[in-house]
DNA sequence: TAGATTGTTAATCGATTAACAATC
DNA sequence: TAGATTGTTAATCGATTAACAATC
């Protein structure tokens, strides 16, 4: 809550692709790249690129461009990729054990920490070396693991409950999953991954140019 | 490649929602709706989803409001889901076995035809009732099943090559979870399911929150 | 009819693109 | 120095919001 000015969304949602990016430049051992050159790998415009990270600060040099590792790190920063978050799965079905075991959150500074689940046939199990504990468990375990960040990935109509009990606990950032618009109080935040948006997209396009 | 006018992509991007809401309303037994009340579920104006609808058509009623049942139709044959597309699934690892076992597919009209991989540990096994084929048989079943639309869940390395293949077969819609932007010639539709996007926007936004 | 609600035009707001001075 | 490239301001474009006439 500070005095920052208010960044765009879709500034936002374009610095984990320069993220990204920047450390695959990295691995190929490259130390200097120019907007121009990132935005060929992205299919962003350089303009682009160069007001986003401007709002942030002064990252480049004049008729040289930005250090590699220099603005990998600044932008993870912004990002708040240096906190490394602990994260929960509420839900272990497909979705849920599939998200356990993604690697790319590892990869970012997200350490998984707790798997939860309703289902008395799915708790006990272990998913990716951690054990599905109930989801009643939560508020206890959210407290002793300090967790932030909530992955939702339960049914629909079990959406709004599990939330509500996430929230409770004092878990500020929920990631959901479940295809429902969820009713969150003041100062959480949610991001809705909704798979059905995508492919629906998919097929209007599709539609269109039969 | 009519001569319609040009759709923006955040009301694309909203029809899924009117879609799923309106099912929703449906099963409510619910007959008529304003876009009040639909505004008010989604936590969108309704300014806003009469502007959306209209870009299509005017399927409302003055005075009254939108016959949920004849909406829902409208809006389903706009986002093509009345072509109950064929979908096929590349790479079956944990996020491809899981979207082989996603429910919500179907409950929009499309059909899972095919699975396919690349390890010969994975190829023969059975995901959801459907059998797991080589990658290199792709030309051939996706010509045979009129596979339409491809969703690729292969390890980021191999997914241009992945996508190379699937449009040298003739698909032109691929819904792609592999962390890199591709390249695609004219005329294919592509759409990036990004997850590491959402989650650290959620950092992001934690971070200026502590 | 009176009240409600759509469809549409105009006004505002926000984001992208273009242009270019600053400077390495 | 000359060439390259950033950071920033101005211009354009697009999307949302406000307002309201039409009409059920």
């Amino acid at each position: 809550m500070k005095g920052q000015p208010v960044i765009s969304k879709a500034t936002i949602d374009r610095l984990p692709l320069y993220f990204r990016t920047l450390r695959m430049v990295q691995d190929e051992g490259i130390d200097i790249i120019s907007s121009d050159e990132l935005g060929r790998r992205l299919s962003i415009t350089p303009e682009q690129i160069r007001k986003d990270l401007a709002a942030f600060g002064q990252f480049g040099k004049k008729g040289v461009g930005y250090y590699v590792n220099e603005l990998k790190h600044r932008v993870g920063e912004i990002l708040g990729l240096d906190h490394h978050w602990n994260i929960a799965i509420v839900g272990i079905g497909h979705l849920g054990a599939a998200l356990a075991n993604y690697q790319n959150f590892i990869a970012l500074g997200f350490n998984l920490v707790a798997l939860f689940d309703q289902d008395p046939k799915v708790v006990g199990l272990t998913v990716n070396h951690l054990p599905v504990s109930h989801i009643s468990e939560f508020p206890a375990i959210a407290q002793k693991r300090n967790i932030n960040i909530a992955i939702l990935a339960v049914p629909a109509v079990f959406a709004q409950e599990a939330a509500d009990r996430i929230i409770a606990s004092g878990v500020s950032g929920i990631w959901n999953f479940a295809p429902v618009k969820l009713q969150i109080p003041e100062g959480i935040h949610i991001v809705n991954e909704d798979l059905s948006v995508g492919l629906s997209s998919l097929s209007y396009h599709l539609t269109r140019n039969l």
